[in-house]
DNA sequence: TTTGGTTAGTTGTTTAACTAACTATATGCC
DNA sequence: GGCATATAGTTAGTTAAACAACTAACCAAA
């Protein structure tokens, strides 16, 4: 049985996810308006370590939704601006365990209060149980792609 | 009120917009399998010209949700590709008509099979009601940030 | 008619995604 | 031990997004 309600014109914006393109770019202006010197998918990636420091690369790219290419570069330009470490772990020496720095630990705060802001802009007069239904429905769409 | 019912684990996927990521990797790669040489931005540009033929590039960054300069390397690579033609307007000079090919018309049908397929496989098991209300919340999110 | 502001589009630069091809290390099986 | 295979990460190449600075054309008011 075909699951599919959208009429042709609303097909494209579905996939193509204008929502989430307007939360990030909505995001990275309150970044730029604070001087945190950081993209959002920089942010995406130190946002991870925040939950759990010392992880590997492959690890991240789970976490991020990420493939090894965009790990390294994004990891390489986080390690330019002295965020995070790389140091290799000692029981593999294929891994590198990646460590925030003292300067990326003390962007946590100041960058979750502009991402919470962000959503509650986002979802200014959103009833909560739509926001739930919502968020269900984004994660099965995902499970059925992955 | 704040509106925010994303436990802080889940923030991350709502702003980043994982599932529209993978309908999109999905697509691009049933585009790749049917040997359609086109990226899903190109399609997206595509939709908009199936829609309505011979529309200025600004109108295409409306549609498309994308600035200026995307819209610009865009046409000049569907242009490469002998998808379009950019076509002076008469009326004022500034602006440039966008007209899809025969190639292009021809890739209409196949292309949306794909896409509707896509959908299908996306939102499979997922009630009509929630896809309804998931619509729903994310067009609002759109507007408030716009 | 010219000056100032606006609109349409282009170009340059940086960051990132994706694929494919690659190196180095680890592991398991004979 | 030696070989095949798998895993972790890097490099190269193409496409695209965001931003700033730019050109060209249009328009309206002095």
């Amino acid at each position: 049985m075909p699951n599919n309600q959208f009429r042709k014109g609303e097909l494209y914006s579905f996939i193509t996810g204008k929502a989430s393109t307007a939360i990030a770019r909505r995001l990275q202006k309150k970044f730029n308006a604070a001087s945190l010197n950081l993209t959002i998918e920089q942010w995406s990636v130190l946002y991870q370590l925040w939950k759990q420091d010392g992880i590997s690369q492959q690890e991240l790219c789970n976490a991020t939704f990420r493939d090894k290419p965009s790990i390294t570069r994004l990891v390489d330009n986080l390690e330019k601006l002295k965020l995070v470490k790389r140091v290799s772990s000692k029981e593999d020496r294929r891994m590198n365990m990646i460590f925030l720095t003292n300067e990326a630990r003390k962007m946590q705060e100041a960058s979750m209060v502009l991402a919470e802001e962000t959503l509650n802009e986002a979802l200014e007069s959103v009833p909560a149980d739509q926001v739930e239904i919502c968020k269900q429905v984004l994660q099965i769409v995902y499970d059925n792609l992955k």
